[in-house]
DNA sequence: GCTTCTGTGTACGCTACCGCACATGGAGAC
DNA sequence: GTCTCCATGTGCGGTAGCGTACACAGAAGC
């Protein structure tokens, strides 16, 4: 949000070539994304698509009675809206920001064009799907063999990873609907989790303290998702940062990260 | 496996123009699937692609421990090792074959081809992968949502949709690994719809008597993965013989479905 | 015939999670 | 200040599914 803000932050856009980049670089288009912005809901037709590089976006899965489940987070190292270029049109689900930050949009015409020049484009965005069907059949069995506790440190790695910070700014409830149970699960969870030391957290916010513990509580969904993603999609920049972190233990990094806050720094929302 | 037999019956090699069909059938290579044959495991390079013409294959993500969940089954509506033209290589789950019938398969180096020429064969494939994705999805949200009975139901319905037939022939323990439950689940579950009519049962064996009362059990995740299919893979044929079986209701169509059942036909029926 | 193996039925205590209800507490609105 | 949301904490009965154990039955081999 701060500093500068360019395409390569985002993992698809940093994979193409320089010829690549000098043609596709300028015709994006950053946006700002607010917590708890819908892109699209469930049942539209796609219209752009866009590459997140510090915001996190929820893909989720609404049935008719309300209940929803999560069926893929999108951070820096993947994009909202591939069903578009598959042929089908609209979108399977809700997709909703979780995490407020930045993107970069690529319209409609555009992502066209680039599918019918079958260049670097169309290759990165079918191994990023590839890494997608490997995050929802993970997510499958994760709903059904674990526990709200495990998958809620699952998913708190996860948005760590997108996040280049120990602090998530959000409310039991919106866990709730992404993880598919009850609020009041979430909460009982979110109180295992700081009993021991892992996490501490206030209104709104939830603060990791020990990841290498939160990782060992984990099930093996996240190392799974994990590892298939960085095969998929390698990328030095991140690696390098995130070798960093693990040799760092636990330097306690404060952020900014919501509205209120904002409001001290010069009003970066409105 | 018995009467013609042809690459037709798969709805993906229909889809294909005259001018394509002559080009793609000739390369193709019939097989027989055997039930439980596995045609790879996660981790494996894939190497074919495989069009299901009256077999049923599953996708089960099996984990460390052992516990598995059915991530997509493809019948003769879909194709197995699609991931292998995404550009990723490897496997991410083991598929198995439910149902014995046949299929035809396209080669990797051959399937290269096809995908080269960015011709109709890739965007009939990517159509496809769209609607894994919508069956993925269902799943995850399935998984977490809904009861045993449920997915069974569901599981039975896809099944024969597959299948030209109304009898199914498996284990508990086999639909146990497909559910993500224990077998004793899958025992419960059946003798709660044989209970009322919906479905009979004998070892190995289970016959729907009633499909339209089946289809109110289940949950909606059967119609949502239904009309997405046929929303992007329209099939004149399918849809025809849907609305017959539909159309005129519970006529009983005895299959001879495995090597005793000839046999005990007079006694199985008790 | 007998034995053996695999598939199925059943029972029992246990736990995670649900649905519901209600209390508390922080933060913005006025 | 007070009011009013909204987020969070907590308690309680109900239940679906788990882990375990064991009995039985059909099929296959001898």
């Amino acid at each position: 949000m701060v500093g500068p803000h360019n395409p390569q932050q985002n993992r698809l856009l940093a994979a193409l070539s320089p010829t690549e980049r000098a043609r596709i670089y300028p015709v994006l288009r950053p946006v700002q994304m607010a917590r708890g912005n819908v892109l699209y809901e469930s049942g539209d037709v796609l219209r752009d698509i866009y590459f997140p590089t510090d915001c996190i976006v929820s893909q989720l899965h609404v049935m008719a009675n309300g209940a929803s489940a999560e069926i893929s987070s999108v951070g820096n190292d993947g994009a909202i809206g591939v069903a578009q270029f598959l042929g089908g049109g609209t979108a399977m689900s809700r997709a909703i920001v979780q995490s407020a930050g930045s993107a970069y949009v690529l319209t409609c015409d555009r992502l066209k064009q680039e599918f019918d020049r079958h260049g670097e484009m169309l290759h990165i965005l079918l191994r990023y799907l590839q890494a997608l069907l490997a995050q929802m059949a993970q997510s499958a069995v994760c709903y059904q063999h674990h526990s709200v506790d495990q998958r809620l440190s699952r998913w708190l790695l996860l948005s760590l990873d997108s996040l280049d910070s120990n602090r998530l700014t959000t409310t039991h409830e919106v866990i709730a609907n992404v993880l598919g149970v009850r609020r009041e699960g979430v909460t009982a969870a979110i109180g295992k989790l700081q009993k021991v030391g892992v996490i501490a957290h206030s209104r709104m916010q939830i603060t990791v303290l020990d990841r290498h513990k939160l990782e060992q509580l984990c099930c093996e969904c996240y190392a799974a998702v994990r590892k298939e993603t960085d095969r998929l999609l390698p990328s030095p920049y991140v690696e390098l940062r995130r070798r960093a972190r693990d040799t760092e233990p636990m330097r306690f990094r404060p952020e900014l990260s919501d509205r209120r806050s904002a409001l001290l720094r010069a009003a970066d929302v409105r």
